[in-house]
RNA sequence: CGGGGCGUAGCGCAGCGGUAGCGCACCGCGUUUGGGGCGCGGGGGUCGGCGGUUCGAAUCCGCCCGCCCCGACCA
C-alpha cells in the first residue's frame, strides 16, 4: 500500500508578484519562517465559525480601500474583472497564506443568506445538522481505494501537536465521508437506525495548486450532507432529491439557471458510484459545477464496515450518499450576474436588498431629507433588508457608484424634490440607467418593494437563461465543435468512452461537464469518433 | 513543479550609484452634494529579506522569501 500522502508541493520559488495583480492589496510577504517538511502543514488552527443569525448587513460599510478608477470591463479581461470586483466589493481578501482567503462581512452576510435558504430546504427534507471533527486519522483515507487516490495529493497533514511529533499523522478533512462512515459503523445496528439523514456546515481544506478567490481556495466553507439508507433505491432517490434541492435553490434564490445531470466516469467524485451536478454557465461562457450530489453505493459502507440487521434478519451493508455546495457558489453569483459596474446580487440573497441614498444641498435640506429617509427606512425594515447611507463625506454620485459596485438590487433616492412631492425615486440594479428608474409615492413603498424585488429576480433569471441558451451550440462536425468551445458550450452526441473525452480535453481544453438528465432520446454519432451514441453531453471549458 | 511577469507609502506607479518621489486613497478646514466635486493644509516608507561590491546601494552582484498569469491536478 504505497500510498503517498503528500500535501501540496507548494510551488516553491515559482515566481511571481503580480503584474496583473499589481492592482490590489498584496498579502504579507515578509517574515515568513520556514515551514517544516516540505508538503506538510504542521499546525493547523481550526476555523470554526459560529452560526451567526443576526441579520448583519454592515451598519456602515467602510469606503472602498482602493483608488477607485473603474473596474476593468468584463469583455477586456474577465479574470481581472472578477478578481478586482471581489476585493473592491469587499466580499473577500487574500489571506497571508497562499491560496487562502478572508471572507469579509459583506461576503459572509451573503453566505449566511445562502446558508439560510439551503438549511431550510434540508430541514424540510428531514435532515438534521451535526458537527464532525476537523482532524481525521490519516489511515482513514486508505480504506477506500478511489477515495485515497483522489484525495491524497491534496491533503494537508498535521504531524505535530503539543510540541511533539504525533504517532499517527492527522489529515485536515478534505471532506467527511470517512469520519462519518466510521461513526456510523458504531451507531448503526438495525434497519430501525436507518435512514441517517445528516448535514454539516463547516470548512474543509484541499491543497489546490491553482487558486482563485471563492472558486478554488485551499480552505473553503461549505455544507456537506451525508445519508445512509437500507436500500439502493432509497439512496438513489435521496441523491436525486438533493440534486433537485440544489437546482431549486439555484433557480429560485440565486436566479441562476442550471443544468442538472450526471458526471462522466472521469469527472466523478473519488469514491462515488455516480456523481450528479448542477452545471451553470458563467458570464465568459465557461462552465462551473455549482453543486454536487453523489450516490456512493456501498463503497464507504464496505470500507468502514457499516452494516445493519435487516427485517429479514440478514446482515447488510448500508447505501450512502453525500452532497455539497460551497462558497464557490458565491463565485457563480458574481460571474453569472455581474456587469461592468460591479456585482448584481440576486434580491433573495443580497445582504442589503435596498439602500436609501439621501440627497441634500444645505443644512436645512439635510435634516428634512434625513428625517424622511429614516421614516422610509423604518417603514421598510419589517419587510426587507434595508440600509440608509447617511455618510456625509461622500457625494450622492459616489454612493450611486459604490452601491452599484456592491450589487444592491434597489436604490431608493430621496432628495428635496422627492420630499416635496411625497415620492421616492427607485433605481433597479438589473436595469442600469433611466429605464431602471421610476418615481413612486412614498406611502405605498412597503407594498411596492416586495413585488419589485421579485420582478428583479425574474428578470435576472431570464437574462441569465437567455445568455446561456444563446451560447449553447450543437455542432455537427468536430471542426465545428473545436470552434464553438472557444466561445460557448457544445451540446453533442457522445459515445460514452473515456478515451474520446480525454482526447477532446487534450485537443481543446474542453471537458465533459454534464450528461443532462433530460435526454433527447434516439441515437446519433459520437462527435469525436463517429461511433453510434445514445447520450448527449455538454462539453465546455470550465473553472 | 515547468514557462512568463513582478516585489519602492493603503493602492497604482516613477526613480536604476549621490538626502525617498508622483497620482489616487487617508486626516483637518472650507466650499460642494439628483451619477465617482473643488481648493488649501497635513500624516504616512526597515525601497520583500539576508549577504556582497562601493567613500556611498532602492539602484550593481549572489542567495533566499513571496505574489500574479499560463500549464499539469481539482468543489
Amino acid at each position: 500500500m504505497a500510498v503517498r500522502i503528500a500535501a501540496g508541493f507548494a510551488a516553491r520559488g515559482s515566481s511571481a508578484r503580480s503584474a496583473a495583480c499589481g492592482l490590489w492589496p498584496r498579502p504579507f510577504s515578509r517574515g515568513s519562517k520556514r515551514v517544516h517538511a516540505k508538503g506538510t502543514a504542521n499546525i493547523i488552527s481550526g476555523h470554526g465559525y459560529g452560526m451567526i443569525n443576526l441579520r448583519i448587513y454592515p451598519a456602515r460599510l467602510s469606503r472602498c480601500p482602493m483608488s477607485y478608477p473603474k473596474l476593468p470591463s468584463r469583455a477586456e479581461n474577465f479574470s481581472e474583472w472578477y478578481n478586482q470586483l471581489v476585493l473592491r466589493a469587499e466580499l473577500a481578501d487574500y489571506a497571508p497564506v497562499r491560496g487562502c482567503m478572508v471572507v469579509r462581512p459583506y461576503g459572509w452576510a451573503l453566505w449566511e443568506n445562502i446558508q439560510k435558504a439551503l438549511d431550510a430546504r434540508f430541514k424540510a427534507t428531514g435532515h438534521q445538522n451535526a458537527a464532525f471533527p476537523l482532524l481525521i486519522p490519516l489511515s482513514f483515507f486508505e480504506k477506500e481505494k478511489e477515495h485515497v487516490e483522489g484525495f491524497s495529493p491534496e491533503l494537508a497533514i498535521v504531524t505535530h501537536g503539543g510540541g511533539k511529533k504525533l504517532e499517527e499523522p492527522l489529515a485536515v478533512r478534505p471532506t467527511s465521508e470517512t469520519i462519518i462512515g466510521y461513526m456510523w459503523s458504531k451507531w448503526i445496528r438495525s434497519y430501525r437506525d436507518l435512514p441517517q439523514l445528516l448535514n454539516q456546515w463547516g470548512n474543509v481544506v484541499r491543497w489546490e495548486l491553482r487558486t482563485k478567490l471563492f472558486l478554488r481556495t485551499l480552505e473553503f466553507y461549505w455544507q456537506e450532507g451525508h445519508t445512509a439508507h437500507a436500500t439502493r433505491e432509497e439512496a438513489e432517490e435521496e441523491t436525486m432529491r438533493m440534486l433537485r434541492v440544489y437546482e431549486d435553490f439555484a433557480v429560485n434564490e440565486a436566479a441562476i439557471p442550471v443544468i442538472p445531470g450526471r458526471k462522466s466516469e472521469s469527472e466523478k467524485f473519488a469514491g462515488a458510484v455516480t456523481t450528479y451536478t448542477i452545471e451553470a454557465m458563467m458570464g465568459d461562457t465557461k462552465a462551473l459545477q455549482a453543486g454536487t450530489s453523489h450516490f456512493l453505493g456501498q463503497n464507504f459502507a464496505k470500507a468502514f464496515d457499516i452494516t445493519f440487521l435487516d427485517r429479514d434478519n440478514q446482515l447488510k451493508y448500508v447505501w450512502t450518499t453525500s452532497w455539497g455546495l460551497s462558497t464557490r457558489f458565491i463565485g457563480a453569483i458574481i460571474m453569472v450576474h455581474g456587469d461592468d459596474q460591479g456585482l448584481v446580487l440576486p434580491p433573495r440573497l443580497a445582504p442589503i436588498q435596498s439602500v436609501i441614498v439621501p440627497i441634500w444641498r444645505n443644512e436645512e435640506q439635510r435634516s428634512r431629507v434625513l428625517e424622511v429617509a429614516q421614516q422610509v427606512q423604518s417603514a421598510l425594515q419589517p419587510h426587507i433588508r434595508v440600509h440608509l447611507d447617511d455618510r456625509d463625506h461622500v457625494t450622492p454620485g459616489f454612493k450611486f457608484n459604490d452601491w452599484e459596485l456592491r450589487g444592491v438590487p434597489v436604490r431608493i433616492e430621496i432628495g428635496p424634490r422627492d420630499v416635496e412631492q411625497g415620492v421616492v425615486t427607485l433605481a433597479r440594479r438589473d436595469m442600469p440607467g433611466k429605464p431602471g428608474k421610476k418615481t413612486v409615492p412614498m406611502d405605498g413603498l412597503p407594498q411596492v418593494i416586495g413585488p419589485l424585488l421579485d420582478e428583479i429576480h425574474t428578470n435576472m433569471l431570464r437574462k441569465a437563461t437567455e445568455f446561456r441558451d444563446a451560447h449553447i451550440f450543437e455542432p455537427e462536425t468536430y471542426d465545428e465543435f473545436r470552434e464553438v468551445v472557444g466561445h460557448g458550450w457544445a451540446y453533442v452526441w457522445w459515445c460514452g468512452s473515456p478515451e474520446c473525452e480525454a482526447r477532446i480535453k487534450e485537443d481543446t481544453k474542453a471537458t465533459n461537464r454534464v450528461i443532462p438528465l433530460e435526454q433527447p432520446g434516439g441515437e446519433g454519432r459520437c462527435i469525436y469518433c463517429g461511433a453510434p451514441a445514445r447520450l448527449k453531453a455538454i462539453f465546455a471549458k470550465a473553472y
